[in-house]
DNA sequence: ATTTAGCACTCAGACAAACCGAGTGCTAAC
DNA sequence: GTTAGCACTCGGTTTGTCTGAGTGCTAAAT
């Protein structure tokens, strides 16, 4: 339904605004190498493309911008793959060097390599607890009235939390509850581990000693934590960089909204495999209208699946994005690949 | 050297542009009902006072700002005791309602408390770590190629840090040596950890089987991470809200600033007990030229100080931000008693 | 039947002049 | 010493003009 001449058309009046994030007039257009016909040709063309709804004008006499529906086609059809320059490559490929054992410091530096490299702000969901297993429990005593939970997960997620002892309570038989609580959990899914401990491992307990109930009251506030899954954003201060967002208004509402954490991960959550874009309005928050969010999986172990995600304006070097995107997940994951 | 009355304006002046951050006038001024005289002689005593440098116009025909000098004498002789809203009493008495038992949760609700209730930005540092000592080592295997070794230390701080396992090491040895490692490590203050680790130790367990100097290797890794005391900043975005930051090359510049983690540590620590302000040119840093930083200690334990910092314009509500921290660092100490 | 040159038209942005009003300093009267 | 009055200053806003980059349309050229 576009013409070949069409295509080429769109295809310049959106790399030009990517880049100059200035309207792109006709002339400007028909002075490109590849466009060989007039500026007339070229408004003619412009304005079969506005009708259609690709480009649109800011006022009467402007030069075009891509509409969000040129974006979306830019974005699905006239993508040209992009070399990534040797300065990127070589700073992820700098950053994964060092061999990084801990997910949270592998997925905070993504973040920031992320976020520098682009100049957008990166937003990375940590992965589902789903498959994440008890490990290890310890119990480590500071004082005669307070001690201090630790989890360990198998994927090497430390969990910790200090609690209150009742003075009531020896040592010992802290330790051993710890030990039944242990070779009761191990290997139980973080997700079940509430319902555990109210279901089986209360009555054990209770039956073996009843002087353990009250320690054992506390330990499990200690352990039934909430466990949101984490949020990492890297370089919010970006936006400030992008033109479109001289109006500080229109920052502070994005900021106020990605900052809500738990639907910012319900917004990138929602994704599946691949590489996606959501353009302008597809983004269901109003701060996010002149926004695209580009978003890209990773995989830590076989099931767990996190997100990967760059938010910037609508006018978005899609192209770098998404290349980047690539090689940062696959990064991810070929690290993460072989720990659980 | 000021006269009752120049102090009277000074007062007034300083306080209407903090509220207003508008240039006060003479007129305006006299309009005060505490002000019993006319506006002409509210400029001679104006004129007065900006040639002794209290006070200063944007422009030839403007009305008055405090200059630096001026805030500088408002926050050491004019300050009036503020007595602080039911609203900011119940809302840092209902964050410390519930027992919170871990250090960072305290200083992270602090800092969200300050930020929420200034609309300035907080930083909060966390208090040195010179009488923090190691309370327990322990070793958790992950799977044969892996395992995390957990710190814990006296004030209830978790440290982890996941470490390859080379294959030879039975985890039964790791296991010996963790625990001749907990014998002789247990109340070693964290920064002598490195040294211990190096000297005593290692001969220790070398002299024990020479099997160990491979997994020694792969845990002192682990264990000596440089721990930089934390910064803990709140309100980032509230800078946004402050008229005086309009302008977002500032706005870019003082973040740049503050996002320096160890100079701004630096910063913080160089100051002693008790309430602090830093006004204007006192900061060391270009970009906060027009910024004030109020500063107040906190203490965990007997030694350990750590400090609690608001940034702002200027024009701050001293007076409300005093009241404020105080309040917020006595909630902090007191937290913090009969912890450690 | 396309393409292009030419031309009238539009509009944002830059610039200048005019005006307004909130403020000042100074002087003379109280 | 205080105050009323007045001339003056200057930032901010409004208004008007001009310019240049852009458009759409028409008629000629290909």
């Amino acid at each position: 339904m576009l013409t070949e001449r069409q295509l080429l058309i769109l295809q310049v009046i959106v790399d030009d605004f990517i880049t100059t994030a200035q309207p792109v007039g006709s002339r400007s257009i028909s002075k490109k190498e590849t466009i060989t016909f007039s500026s007339a040709t070229v408004r003619n063309e412009m304005a079969d493309l506005e009708e259609s709804g690709f480009i649109e004008k800011t006022h009467s006499s402007s030069g075009r911008i891509p509409s969000e529906k040129g974006y979306r086609f830019y974005v699905d059809h006239l993508l040209s793959p992009l070399r990534l320059s040797n300065r990127e490559i070589s700073t992820i490929r700098e950053a994964f060097a060092d061999k990084m054992m801990e997910f949270e410091r592998v997925v905070q530096k993504s973040a920031g390599i992320l976020s520098d490299l682009t100049n957008y702000t990166s937003i990375i969901l940590g992965p589902e607890v789903f498959e994440t297993k008890l490990k290890q429990l310890q119990i480590v005593p500071l004082n005669d009235q307070s001690a201090i939970a630790i989890l360990v997960t198998n994927t090497g997620h430390v969990e910790h939390r200090a609690f209150n002892v009742p003075v009531e309570i020896a040592s010992t038989d802290l330790e051993k509850m710890v030990n039944i609580l242990n070779s009761r959990l191990h290997g139980v899914p973080l997700i079940q581990l509430h319902e555990k401990l109210y279901s089986e491992i209360g009555d054990l307990l209770k039956s073996h000693t009843d002087q353990y109930e009250g320690a054992f009251r506390y330990l499990q506030a200690a352990l039934v934590e909430e466990q949101p899954t984490k949020l990492y954003i890297g370089g919010k201060t970006n936006i400030l960089m992008q033109p479109e967002f001289r109006d500080l208004d229109k920052v502070r509402s994005l900021y106020a909204t990605i900052e809500k954490e738990s639907e910012m991960a319900d917004l990138l959550r929602s994704d599946d495999e691949g590489i996606h874009v959501r353009i302008g309005q597809e983004n269901p928050y109003d701060a996010m209208q002149n926004c695209s969010l580009i978003t890209a999986s990773y995989r830590l172990g076989t099931d767990q699946i996190g997100t990967i995600a760059l938010l910037g304006p609508t006018r978005m070097e899609y192209n770098r994005m998404f290349s980047l995107m690539n090689v940062l997940s696959k990064h991810m994951t070929s690290t993460f690949r072989g720990w659980y």
